[in-house]
DNA sequence: ATCGGTCTGTGCGCAAACACACATATATAA
DNA sequence: TTATATATGTGTGTTTGCGCACAGACCGAT
């Protein structure tokens, strides 16, 4: 895995191009050139980040890995944006992979310079833009989810949402509306919620749904739910209070 | 629907609850009650927003409508998040639909109380911002079309995508590593690209792509890959030379 | 009490994608 | 050149989810 200099133009990258002249000149001594080998991991899910990258040739690719190894592709980027987002929305790092997957060049950018140019003066911004982040690994957690888990999994990962979000443990929700939801149709989302029914996990008559064990229905979910709920609580926890 | 007032307490929403108290108290004369009834429609996609929301007792689900009407939700907010990121990510919108899931109450914050605070100072920050709306998109979308689009179809986008990205007609990418980014078994792809070459679009051999007919590739390709195209422009088409 | 609308159950045939197995073809290195 | 690993083609059987159709159950309004 050569991480070898290259002399392309940094406004190769569309976004460092579409910089003004003084605010590139300012960045411009703090980009390091890197060839990429394909198949080489630019981060790994978890891992703090050091660097942002501004692909110029090579083409990278946003993983989300599963607990039994399948994957899925949540984005692409290549030198029409860049990677590393964690870094300057507060996160530090993502629940996903990064690899090359064309090879190529690129410029990186370490997080300190990054920071120095993005500095938010409030709490408010800081706490929106990990909201932001967080937002995003449910939307991405939601495409692998579509992608590779049983309607029954996915209904289950919704009903627990739901709990976490309302009070109560009655849901006022037709499995028309859920179907609606989950994209898919109308007759899946009741039998599904029939087996669940089967188990005692929920029960529910004509447009209210009951959940019963809530224990049994995070062992009937996806990891989905665990790894969007821990993602919120790491970026969001230590401004959140403890009680929840 | 009605949207009348309310007496929540805006700490009941936990983003809210985590300001500082000097930060809350000078927001809070620029926080509206608000209550929302169950399937209100907080904003439509590609409309202009007004306010951010931040729901104390409401949930707000995030769907993405397609062309032929069948939906899917991409993400939900309650009284742990807010709904109307496009306000201070620069977008002012998003190629979504937020509807009222559950009814409840909310507080909402005019934009311009909002632009106020989030005030960044260079167009490298408002780029960063615009570019992580914009894959926002990319993420939502690959979440709808996993659920409701073929193999063959999302195939056709991702070789547009890689198209977009690469300078070439040629792609070096075996069939089973781009199993591995759709999420699907390696014989899928097989077939989905046997198909592509039959009709002429593309052809191949061991680990080498050409993508022949770009125009047919694009019918053959769902939706998905023009609206996330169309948002990239939108959000960083006036920053990016016109030439792309 | 009755009617009409809505919600849920169920059956059928079909298509897409899966899992597994294995054949064939092609590049690379010994 | 040959051996080996890798890439692709293909077959069978299964599962999941779809589309459609309709039956029964329940609710609210007249």
């Amino acid at each position: 895995m050569p991480a070898t200099k290259h002399k392309d133009d940094a406004r190769m990258n569309h976004l460092l191009a579409a910089l003004p002249a003084d605010e590139f000149s300012r960045l411009k001594p703090e980009l390091e050139p890197i060839s990429l080998a394909l198949g080489e991991v630019i981060y790994e899910s978890g891992e703090q980040l050091e660097y942002i990258f501004f692909p110029t040739t090579a083409i990278i690719s946003l993983l989300y890995i599963m607990e039994n190894g399948s994957t899925a592709e949540i984005g692409m980027a290549g030198n029409d944006g860049l990677v590393g987002i964690a870094l300057y929305m507060g996160g530090s790092t993502t629940p996903n992979r990064a690899v090359v997957q064309s090879a190529g060049n690129a410029y990186k950018l370490r997080s300190k310079a990054l920071r120095s140019v993005f500095d938010l003066s409030g709490v408010f911004q800081k706490i929106l833009l990990r909201y932001t982040q967080s937002l995003m690994t449910q939307i991405s957690q939601t495409a692998v989810c579509n992608r590779l888990h049983s309607v029954e999994q996915q209904l289950c990962r919704w009903l627990l949402i739901n709990h976490d979000l309302l009070q109560t443990n009655r849901l006022i929700m037709t499995h028309d509306l859920i179907a609606n939801m989950l994209g898919v149709r109308r007759e899946g989302v009741s039998i599904a919620a029939g087996h669940l029914q089967e188990k005692g996990l929920i029960k529910y008559v004509r447009g209210t749904i009951t959940m019963l064990d809530r224990e049994r229905l995070e062992t009937a979910a996806c990891e989905c739910y665990q790894v969007v709920k821990d993602e919120y609580d790491r970026l969001l926890g230590k401004y959140i209070s403890k009680s929840h």
